[in-house]
DNA sequence: CCACAGGGCGGCA
DNA sequence: TGCCGCCCTGTG
């Protein structure tokens, strides 16, 4: 990985295999990145506001800066992490394909409390809809963060902030029933910020049973957090999607606690990455039948 | 108008 | 412990 800096601009050589950003954004981990005209995707993260493009070999990191390559980028889209070895280890017979097709997949590092709040949002609920609903929070009650062509871009809001909210608030941006789990998650959150932030040094197995205290968290929704936002990679988020393929692909069917059994016999310290690659496939509709 | 998609909770065996 | 009805919104 080469990278240059410009004044508002960074430009990424040498990374072309493992990152594209159509695979990295509608892969089902992240609900604020939104695809431009020209193909780039623009997205919020933290409060900024940022564009990434890819164009031939060269990844482009619009409206930012070397300071925040250095102390956001590089740990937000994961890029120390060597994707070549992990495509590797899972490319066997059955997912020489499917990792081939996700092949520019890497997993982001979100922040905690909007992950948790996301995930939230996503029971029950169509990607369409979480991130319109992850819209309308941030929109109402995050803070304005800056244009950029020509659209308004919020921060999400704090676990304060949303303590402070009733439930009729909450449901005023289409949370439907979830909005008294989301109550629950930033009461807890604003009461006590480290135990939110202290869960990633715990293991995958005690980190998954504490953030399952939350209302509304529960095998799924806690799998996607410990994935995304805290670096649990043995993490295997089981939905109807990963359902259907795993009966596709192994043939395994059975309760979502079963089939996240199974995975770890089959993909080890790597089933995070490898329910990334499945769920891309199933989702753009690769599936059988 | 109705059917349906999509995780977790809580009540009831 | 396991099962099942229900929660909410948008789309076809």
């Amino acid at each position: 990985m080469k990278v240059s800096f410009y004044k508002n601009k960074v430009e990424i050589r040498e990374l072309s295999e493992e990152f594209e950003p159509k695979h990295i954004f509608e892969c089902g981990q992240c609900f604020r990145w939104n695809r431009e005209e020209d193909g780039s995707y623009t997205g919020v993260v933290q409060n900024k506001v940022l564009n990434v493009k890819k164009s031939g070999d060269l990844i482009i990191l619009n409206n930012t800066n070397k300071k925040d390559f250095e102390s956001i980028w590089i740990d937000y889209f994961d890029l120390n992490r060597n994707y070549s070895k992990i495509k590797t280890r899972l490319s066997d017979s059955n997912l020489k394909n499917i990792v081939e097709f996700g092949k520019g997949i890497r997993i982001l590092n979100q922040d905690e409390w909007e992950t948790l709040v996301s995930f939230i949002i996503s029971a029950n609920n169509r990607i369409l809809m979480i991130k319109r609903v992850i819209y309308n929070l941030s929109k109402n009650h995050g803070h304005f963060i800056g244009h950029y062509r020509g659209k308004e871009y919020y921060s999400f809001p704090t676990a304060d902030k949303i303590n402070q909210l009733s439930e009729k608030d909450l449901r005023l941006m289409k949370t439907g029933f979830r909005a008294k789990y989301i109550k629950d998650a930033a009461e807890r959150v604003s009461k006590d910020k480290e135990w939110l932030y202290n869960l990633k040094d715990m293991s995958y197995d005690q980190a998954l049973e504490e953030i399952k205290k939350i209302k509304g968290v529960g095998d799924k929704v806690g799998n996607c957090i410990l994935l995304f936002s805290m670096k649990k990679h043995e993490a295997f988020p089981v939905d109807i999607w990963m359902k259907r393929i795993m009966e596709q692909v192994y043939n395994i069917n059975g309760k979502p606690e079963e089939i996240r059994k199974k995975s770890e016999t089959i993909f080890g310290q790597y089933s995070g990455f490898a329910q990334q690659y499945l769920f891309y496939y199933a989702s753009q509709g690769k599936l059988k039948e």
